[in-house]
DNA sequence: ATCACTTGTGGGAGCGCTCCCACGGTACCT
DNA sequence: AGGTACCGTGGGAGCGCTCCCACAAGTGAT
């Protein structure tokens, strides 16, 4: 690395004093533009504008954020507590939505994996020294101290999922409940008696919410709802196929299921095999997430699709909106934001 | 937010100046400490290890990056010329294998989206900007001139797939032509006399290696090779359907296919139906990359594996040696890195 | 005793930016 | 005419750190 005192004179990047040299103002001024204050003349406004051309200038973050003690980075947190949230597309998804809106901005995304101990520790680590301006926290259990550690901290958060009704953080979310509805309801029209459903981990709160949905959409129809007729599965394959098995025994009458993830799907689809029942003859079968396996599944599987990608770009404009709204601590407390989107139901062969 | 002055003092957080304070020691004594350096005195150390846990200090990182001109974060580049890069399982893993060994440095990951022109320009100033001490590429295309910014910027960069024979970058590669091979001779161990391959993105030089792989196979078993049986696709699945046709048409008499990706096969699968054709009992198929879709697939599809998070962690070795290196200007010239991990056959009913 | 090193340490200078105060100029009121 | 307001502008101070020079104290050879 060159010596301090020789930087910048031989080949190194402009800087701000060196372009506010060649267009003939001041670094205030200069800085001013570049920042697009509106309390500069067109005429320096220009002359800077020509002078950032010629010499290339481009700002060094390090320094703005050392001065104005921001980041312009926001970090996606994953606490990846299980390899599922990688085997669905769903974190893809809500990266490309994250991408996408992120490109209209300035700010730059950091990935932050908080799966083990040690990556728990770091993330601490990142979040005392403030090394970004806000959270994205996606895939987070009910028990998950993070988000306290945030408030605490007073860093801007936007949760994907809401923990509870009583969610505090900012969150996003999609229509968990009319999703079961609609997967119901398509059941129903379709002249589906008797509907059993898969649940997915009950300490997920959309989880939780699917069933509700499921029930309340058999009461609307004038059905009755059957205990017998729910099981409980964990979003895994193998949950899938047990919960199937243990329904099959208990309702061997049972003709549709409505699985809680299409993972889930799968697995209860094998289960159906095994037993010797169809799809869609013997039984209709109807997935959540629309994910590639729904397409891929023989037969191509029915599925709730979430909007996903939507869900992310909305997550980043809440989470932006928080942030700024910091700046100036006079408006604070501002009203907690649920956002919630809707769900489409995507009819293949298995229903 | 408050003042400069006011700073520091009411609730901020500590810096190094109050933590040399506390220690009763110079700020330059508590830097050597934070940065691990030799020449401090055991019991000055243990002092100021003291002060920095009583005060929770966290360094600054703008103001190291500034004073030190390196940033401590690398970036992970995406191309992303088409959402296969996120329908495949391929992003997530080598995403998992970075962050994996990511966990084990101070290095923070930096997720870049180049995939619009917006984005490509916003990309640009980045790189520009020295923003980050290096740069992972994946999916990157033969044209690309991405590489050749980062090598003009002499920002170290390592590559997921080189783009050719030549490559001037450090990169990191499964072994394309053995996987092929391992898929060819598995078809041929098991009695099939006619194999056809649909290949991948012939721009893609990995895909160029699974044609050499397939054609070597065949070559050293004594079979023929017929150009008649290879087709080339582009890794979608309606390439894989539409070239399955095409070689249906030309060479009715096939028993086998070996498809340069598993999404290929799938396409390749769905043509095998229509022409009533049984899988495994008529035609064999076997798949490359060993995603989720080959799981999923009835029946179950036979396919290489690459071990992609061995891949992301070998990039973020060879990346940091790299980053390294650079640092005393002596010793460049290090010889280009060229990495290829071994690829698995993973055997399923489709063979 | 002198000199030459070495080791551990303190602190000045500087990284490139933002923030803000001060100042000259112009416009508009009384 | 003087006062007041505001606009556009320049530049000082400071953000928290690293780098490096200087120096005191210790060590060993001469």
């Amino acid at each position: 690395m060159a010596s301090h005192g020789a930087r910048g004179r031989s080949g190194g990047r402009p800087t701000l004093e060196e372009v506010a040299a060649r267009a003939g103002v001041g670094r205030g001024t200069v800085s001013r533009v570049i920042n697009g204050s509106p309390r500069v003349s067109d005429a320096t406004r220009a002359a800077v504008e020509a002078a950032v051309a010629e010499l290339g200038y481009v700002p060094n973050t390090a320094a703005r954020a050392l001065a104005a003690n921001r980041t312009d980075a926001i970090a996606l947190v994953v606490p990846e507590p299980e390899t599922r949230f990688f085997a669905e597309p769903y974190f893809s998804d809500i990266l490309r939505g994250v991408g996408a809106a992120l490109s209209d901005t300035e700010m730059q995304l950091l990935l932050i994996f908080a799966g083990s101990d040690r990556e728990r520790q770091r993330l601490a680590q990142y979040l005392a020294a403030h090394r970004v301006d806000g959270v994205l926290l996606v895939s987070v259990h009910a028990d998950d101290p993070l988000p306290d550690m945030l408030s605490q901290l007073e860093i801007p958060a936007v949760i994907s999922g809401p923990r509870s009704a009583a969610e505090t953080l900012t969150s996003v979310d999609s229509d968990n409940y009319g999703g079961a509805r609609q997967a119901v309801e398509h059941l129903i029209g379709r002249g589906r008696r008797t509907i059993a459903h898969i649940t997915g981990r009950l300490d997920v709160y959309g989880a939780q919410r699917r069933v509700d949905g499921y029930r309340d959409a058999l009461r609307d129809a004038g059905h009755a709802v059957d205990d017998l007729l729910i099981e409980s599965g964990d979003f895994s394959e193998e949950g899938g196929r047990r919960a199937m098995a243990a329904l099959l025994e208990r309702r061997p009458d049972l003709d549709a299921v409505f699985a809680a993830s299409d993972v889930t799907a799968a697995g209860a689809r094998q289960a159906l095999r095994e037993a010797g029942r169809r799809i869609p003859d013997d039984v209709a079968l109807v997935g959540y997430d629309d994910s590639a396996i729904a397409r891929h599944m023989d037969p191509p599987l029915t599925s709730v699709r979430q909007p996903i990608q939507e869900m992310g770009r909305a997550m980043i404009d809440l989470l932006l909106a928080e942030v700024a709204d910091r700046r100036p601590p006079a408006s604070r407390g501002l009203e907690r934001r649920q956002m919630v989107l809707a769900t489409e139901l995507v009819g293949r062969a298995s229903s």
